[in-house]
DNA sequence: GGATATGATTTTGG
DNA sequence: CCAAAATCATATCC
């Protein structure tokens, strides 16, 4: 039964909607977010695979099930003819069929579940589609990150405000966040070149990019504003200070929202 | 093709 | 409940 109720809530089961048609109208529907539109109508087209198979295989069965039972009674009402039978006892074969034939079917709809699910987790599990954020993003973030490494816990208007800038969800750049944190910590060794590295290209100030391996063309135009006003205006006087004591420091400023 | 980097999720500790 | 730590799954580099 529970299998039943998946199968259905899957839209594997259930009424069959006008076939293809309807299935991709939901799928325009149901992708109005719009960037995951095409990773939504390729995982609508394998659960329609699934669909098909699976209503293909169950009247198979169901086939299967009429042919034997007629089969069987067949055989009975043979061998009636040299020894009573009696309707009971046919109701009964019947029912065994059936029963052998249904729990056929339930490994059906199990492993049609499996497959449902395997599809699920290939498709809606986010880090299955990871993609790298952009140049410009890792920028401004690894900025934030070593121009605060006293305190690497942006509030969650920051998280918002570099969020915006980075072209990525608040979630993100506290996954970010965390990400940078621990691995961090894991080489402080290593890691402290880097921070030097952006502790230099702030010093440098307005153009952080080195240019280092791209010889192409310059990035996205981006809508103006950003650079300066934020970056720079970091710490008081003495660049990183050790860690030493204490992780708070309130913000020197707080210039909005 | 494997090694490493990296974003996301899951588990764990306070 | 939030963040650290562990882990997963993919991207990217070589």
């Amino acid at each position: 039964m529970r299998l039943d109720n998946m199968l259905i809530a899957e839209g594997v089961a259930g009424p069959e909607k006008g076939g293809g048609a309807g299935a991709a109208a939901n799928a325009s529907a149901a992708a109005g977010a719009g960037d995951n539109a095409i990773e939504h109508s390729d995982y609508r087209a394998k659960l329609g695979q699934i669909r098909q198979i699976y209503h293909q295989e169950l009247e198979k069965y169901e086939q299967a099930c009429n042919e034997f039972t007629t089969h069987v009674m067949n055989l009975l009402r043979e061998q009636s003819r040299t020894r009573p039978i009696t309707p009971k006892e046919i109701e009964r074969m019947v029912q065994i069929i059936h029963k052998k034939f249904s729990s056929i079917q339930m490994q059906l709809k199990q492993s049609t579940c499996e497959a449902v699910m395997i599809l699920r987790s290939r498709f809606l599990d986010a880090r299955r589609r990871r993609r790298n954020f952009s140049k410009q993003a890792s920028e401004i973030l690894n900025e934030y990150f070593y121009s605060n490494l006293s305190n690497p816990y942006p509030s969650e208007e920051e998280k918002e405000a570099l969020a915006r800038r980075c072209g990525i969800t608040v979630n993100q750049v506290s996954n970010w966040f965390g990400n940078k944190r621990i691995r961090y910590k894991k080489n402080i060794g290593k890691a402290q070149e880097e921070a030097n590295l952006y502790a230099a290209k702030k010093a440098a100030g307005a153009s952080p990019y080195s240019m280092s391996g791209t010889p192409g063309p310059m990035m996205s135009p981006q809508p103006g504003e950003d650079s300066m006003g934020y970056g720079i205006a970091g710490m008081n006087g003495s660049g990183y200070s050790g860690v030493g004591g204490m992780g708070y420091d309130l913000h020197p400023e707080s210039p909005d929202v």
